[in-house]
DNA sequence: AAAATGTATGTTATAACATATCAATCCCTA
DNA sequence: TAGGGATTGATATGTTATAACATACATTTT
C-alpha cells in the first residue's frame, strides 16, 4: 500500500487483469452496474500506467464505436472514480486507473512530466502536519490532493 | 510558517499591505518588473483569502481598462507565480495570493468548498512517505501540490 | 538623438477541459 | 408487464488555457 507500483512493474498482464477482477468483483458486491463503456474506460486507462485526458479517453471509445462525445467520457470517468476504480490527477486534468481499486484511501502520486507515468503511493496527509492545521482552526477536511511532479527513474537521462 | 492564516486573518488591511510592500521589495532586489497589470492582478488577489479564477481576475482588470484578453490574465497570474507571490489551487483552476511572497517553500492548502477561502499552511511532504517512496525509486521531484477541500469553520454550520 | 535590443502587452484565434439539458432506452422489480 | 430509476445518446454551451503574431515601450549602445 506504500510502495509506488508505477514505475516497477514488470508483469503488466497481470497486473492489469488483477485490477480488472477486483473492480469487477467490487461491482458485484455493491450493486454497481459496469457497463460497457464504463469497462472499456477502465479497461483503456488500466492499459499503462499513465494519466490519460477525458479526450484522449474519448477517442479510444470512438473508434471502436462506444461514444463520440464528451459526455460520454466523462460520466463514464466520474463512474470510476465515485466507485474509486480511477483517480482524477489534477495537476494534469487527467485521470488514471486506481491501483487499489475500491479501498478507500488517501492517494498520493508521482508524476513524470515528460511520459506521464503516474505512481501511486498512500500518504496520511490529514493525520500529519495539515491535519493539525486543520483540527486546529476547525476545518473539516473531505478530500486531499497530493501530487508531486517530476521526472521518473526512465526520463532522467534521456531528457532532464 | 506552519499555521493557516486565511480562517484567522483579522486584520486584513495590514496584511494586504505587508504583503504588497514584501512582494515590491523583492522584485526590486530581484531585478524583476512590478508592472500595472502585474501589480493590480496582485491586489486583486490579496483582497482576500480566497482563490480567483484566471477569468475573475480578468473581468476585474478588463473594468479599469487593464486589458480585456485571456493571455493578459495568464501572463500576469504567470508572473506572480513564479515569483513566488501567488500559487495555484490546481483542485479549483484558480489562483490565491502567497503569504510568504518571495520564500522558497512547498504549500499546502486548505479550502473551502463553500467560500473558496484558502488556508496556506507548510508542508514536508517530500521528506515523508511520498518523499521516500520517490528517492526509493529514483523519482526525482520538482514540485508538490498539496491540497485538502472541505468545510472552513465559517461554513460547517450553514451549509453541511 | 537614432538604432538595436529585450521585455511586456495587445489581438486574434483556437485548443483543451467540462457540464447543462432533454429525449430515448435499458433494466430491475413489484 | 407496467412503473421508476439509472443509463445512454445527442446537441449545445460553458470554462480554462495557450499558440501565434504584431506592437508598444523602456534600456542600452552607438
Amino acid at each position: 500500500m506504500t510502495d509506488p507500483i508505477g514505475f516497477q512493474c514488470t508483469n503488466h498482464n497481470e497486473c492489469k487483469s488483477t485490477l480488472l477482477a477486483e473492480a469487477k468483483a467490487h461491482c458485484a458486491e455493491q450493486g454497481l452496474r459496469m457497463t460497457p463503456v464504463r469497462l472499456r474506460t477502465l479497461e483503456i486507462l488500466l492499459a499503462e500506467h499513465r494519466a490519460l485526458g477525458a479526450y484522449d479517453v474519448l477517442a479510444r471509445l470512438s473508434e471502436e464505436g462506444l461514444g463520440s462525445q464528451p459526455p460520454v467520457a466523462y460520466r463514464a470517468l466520474d463512474f470510476l472514480v465515485k466507485a474509486g476504480f480511477a483517480h482524477k490527477i489534477e495537476a494534469l486534468n487527467a485521470y488514471t486507473a486506481c491501483v487499489h481499486p475500491g479501498a478507500a484511501h488517501s492517494p498520493a502520486f508521482l508524476i513524470c512530466r515528460n511520459c506521464q507515468t503516474v505512481a501511486e503511493a498512500g500518504t496520511q496527509i490529514a493525520q500529519g502536519r495539515l491535519g493539525d492545521a486543520a483540527r486546529a482552526t476547525g476545518f473539516i477536511i473531505e478530500h486531499t490532493v497530493v501530487e508531486a511532479t517530476g521526472l521518473c527513474p526512465d526520463c532522467i537521462g534521456p531528457t532532464a
